[in-house]
DNA sequence: AAATAAATATGAACCGGTTCATTTTTTGTT
DNA sequence: AACAAAAAATGAACCGGTTCATATTTATTT
């Protein structure tokens, strides 16, 4: 393999003109820059970018932990991050840590090595065993939830699910269920919230019947709805904190002879692209998730780069997208 | 930073004592070992990894291409190309190709410059615009087609396929559709090989206009269920070439009256998890995902660690999962 | 043509590990 | 106690880039 000196010797130059040749072309002569150019292609000269960056301390590498990659969402964040980074010059290194906290720490530790030079977190911050954040690695969290402390995107969950529910509630309905994600989840805390926060503007009771755990994937949207289906007080409209279990839910009352929206509403949160084209096409909050991976990319390349940003969380605007799975209460 | 000289300066010892320590600790004293890991301690010393891939000249790091990130079949090969990577001390740098090629040559570029040792690549290999193989560069092909060159992993999709179809077949079915992917998919045309075989084998005549091709997501699976629906003569029996396809046309035809199994039969690909969920649960060819994983990755390192493997093509073996999604046409 | 300024080119030193030939220390033997 | 053998420690050199103070060449001015 050729290195910068093999080919300062063929072109008959200095190593360091080569290195100049490569970085800043301009300040190098026309009658040189041939020869160089001819020597490289000569020798075939690739630089070793592990010794440039050895020798820049700095790995232009940004980590980006996913709990799942087989997830859309997800992989419209990433999407976004990727081409922030790749304009500032900074590859990507997805760390899917499948919920393992062991994982996740594998990744930390690149970054205390100078593998990477940051981190962004797109697991959802959670007190007791949070790896993040520390004082000594540069990370931001994206979509995050309320309360995380350190630099952060997010939508407001809060509001997102208040505003879903509260529109059920204006259209006439007053027995409305949830198919939570997982109980501790910290996204499903927000929008469990925002859900008691509008029965309360309505004056409506809280009931803990009317919640149930699923794990925001498609079988626990079915259970759900079966659980839902055989309730002697059905509720008539049903918020779920994820589309991938709205979806199931529509399936899993239809096959009770429930049909939506004519006999339940339903209302779903990601926006995920199926959910145009279901049947009925799907209610639901959409966030910006590639807006979002933006922000933390240029969030975090600003902390690389030493700069302090002004603000510490970043709240981006959601959308209630209004479909065909939201109708009246039958009367 | 702290650095190994002042680890060594702190412990009285020498820089080359404290490399072994870290490498190999039976080879240096109880005594000096204690001090050494005090220093270690006392300094916060993280070895710099970028320093220490320079020196050996490897970045101990496989990338693994990927056409799309948000997919779970190729989710399960990555997992098991990890847990291989991951014994012998390597690390995965997903690249999500979005089908570009642009990108895909950035992350060759990675192994020309040092910063990966070799590539797993699980888009198909196709010949016209093929950046992959090249004899500078070690890779592995994974979930590959017929006629891949170099070093690959796959199954036998072309028998697969024959597989399920005669399976229809030899239930009564004569006049079989196919969802199929995009046209020019290597998969696509393996598999449909297999169909044509199937039925040639039986006696049937190829009729083109039973296959509807899709591009292997949902939306692609609902429409080409429709067109199905509106024929006057229409198959009684579907071989689909992925599971979501499946999944999407069991619904589309539901919507059109037409119930599965009784009014019409179905064959996925893919076996995804859902496949055991749905209704019908969905009859499939199960690849062997993980294991595909993890043999391209044991592949890879050997080719890395300078051996030469005994096969260039291995072939896994595939299972037919007949589930309810298919029975003999009506009389 | 000489003096000065601007533009280029030079090459040793450096980054932070690892390696290995050599030296020093410890252990074992008689 | 003297010597040999084994174990442990040493530290300079090396990996392949980049940097920067210094030297050289080229361009501009008088």
């Amino acid at each position: 393999m050729a290195t910068i000196r093999d080919v300062a010797k063929e072109a008959g130059l200095s190593t360091g003109t080569i290195s100049k040749a490569l970085s800043a072309p301009e300040r190098v002569s026309k009658k040189n820059l041939e020869k160089i150019q001819a020597a490289i292609k000569k020798l075939n000269y690739k630089p070793n970018m592990l010794a440039q960056k050895f020798r820049a301390k700095s790995s232009k590498t940004i980590v980006v932990l996913v709990p799942d990659i087989a997830n859309q969402f997800f992989a419209s964040v990433i999407s976004g991050i990727e081409l922030v980074a790749q304009n500032k010059g900074y590859s990507v290194l997805l760390g899917d840590t499948r919920d393992s906290a062991a994982r996740e720490r594998e990744f930390v530790r690149m970054v205390e090595t100078k593998l990477a030079d940051g981190i962004i977190n797109l697991r959802p911050y959670k007190k007791q065993d949070a790896i993040l954040p520390r004082d000594d690695i540069l990370a931001v969290s994206a979509s995050s939830c309320e309360g995380t402390p350190s630099y952060s995107v997010r939508i407001d969950n809060v509001g997102a699910a208040k505003k879903a529910v509260g529109h059920l509630i204006s259209l006439g309905h007053k027995r409305i269920g949830v198919i939570s994600g997982l109980k501790d989840n910290p996204h499903n805390i927000d929008r469990l919230n925002g859900y008691k926060a509008a029965l309360s503007a309505a004056k409506i009771d809280y009931d803990p019947k009317l919640v149930i755990a699923g794990d925001f994937n498609y079988w626990s949207g079915l259970t759900a709805a079966e659980q839902f289906s055989s309730m002697k007080q059905r509720p008539t409209a049903i918020f779920s904190m994820n589309d991938e279990m709205a979806i199931a839910a529509i399936r899993g009352f239809k096959d009770k002879g429930i049909n939506m929206p004519q006999d339940m509403s339903i209302i779903g949160f990601d926006d995920m692209e199926v959910s145009r084209y279901c049947i009925p096409t799907l209610s639901t909050i959409s966030q910006p998730a590639e807006k979002m991976g933006q922000k933390s990319a240029e969030l975090l390349l600003q902390l690389i780069e030493g700069s302090k940003p002004e603000t510490e969380e970043y709240i981006l605007p959601y959308e209630f997208v209004i479909r065909e799975s939201i109708a009246p209460p039958k009367a």
